[in-house]
DNA sequence: ATAATATATCGTAATATTGCAATATAACTA
DNA sequence: TAGTTATATTGCAATATTACGATATATTAT
């Protein structure tokens, strides 16, 4: 009957659910924040930057390749991760539905 | 030196983290869709709509008002919940600088 | 081959989240 | 007032997450 009465959740809310859950922590968003102001790729200089221990920024890492926020390439002994646009495209779109579908009189809940 | 080897993380940090753990869990974020779709405020059929308990549902809405997400206002004796249009706004500007802000060349990581 | 560097994985303790039954609260209704 | 409906809170068990030391792997340098 409902969304989640039958089947339980669809594939694409837990992809997405993923995303924000991998993004739903201060030292991973911190991670992405460093991504971003470095504009080029960043390897380790992240274990150096965050007040974390290096199998703990790995774990996060993990996390955020998994839910395809970032992506690594090996180069040389060291990894290069990045941003993957493509995914954060993707979420301005879903944000950008959501907005565009409220309606327009906030008068409900005001 | 890093981002929180001095300070730990900024309210900023902390605030936005807050936000995309409540939106990380596939019911709040089928909650999110449900109040999307209905266009104007819907009060519990969230309860009939998902295969969860009415505390589950409840403790749920609560993570999702405190991350601001959404908002409800008392309609008798129900509950008006509703998307804030605010921080969706918010989101759709986070996800657009970090947009701006890559390398335009994906050479990097590809 | 050995050492050094960068990163990942394993095991585990501490902590947080999830889900729910039971119960409380608050507002209408008869 | 007593009953009903809608929602919140409490307490708790099951599970998941977080952080890290120890260790493994992989690449480069000597």
């Amino acid at each position: 009957m409902g969304i989640s009465k039958t089947s339980e959740y669809s594939d694409q809310e837990l992809i997405r659910a993923n995303q924000f859950k991998a993004l739903g922590h201060p030292a991973r968003l911190a991670i992405v924040s460093f991504l971003m102001k470095q504009k080029d790729c960043i390897c380790n200089d992240i274990v150096n930057e965050l007040s974390l221990a290096q199998p703990t920024i790995s774990q996060h890492l993990k996390e955020l390749k998994n839910a395809r926020i970032i992506q690594g390439t090996i180069e040389g002994k060291s990894i290069c991760y990045c941003i993957n646009p493509n995914v954060i495209a993707d979420l301005v779109t879903f944000f950008n539905s959501i907005l565009v579908n409220l309606p327009s009189d906030e008068s409900c809940c005001s």
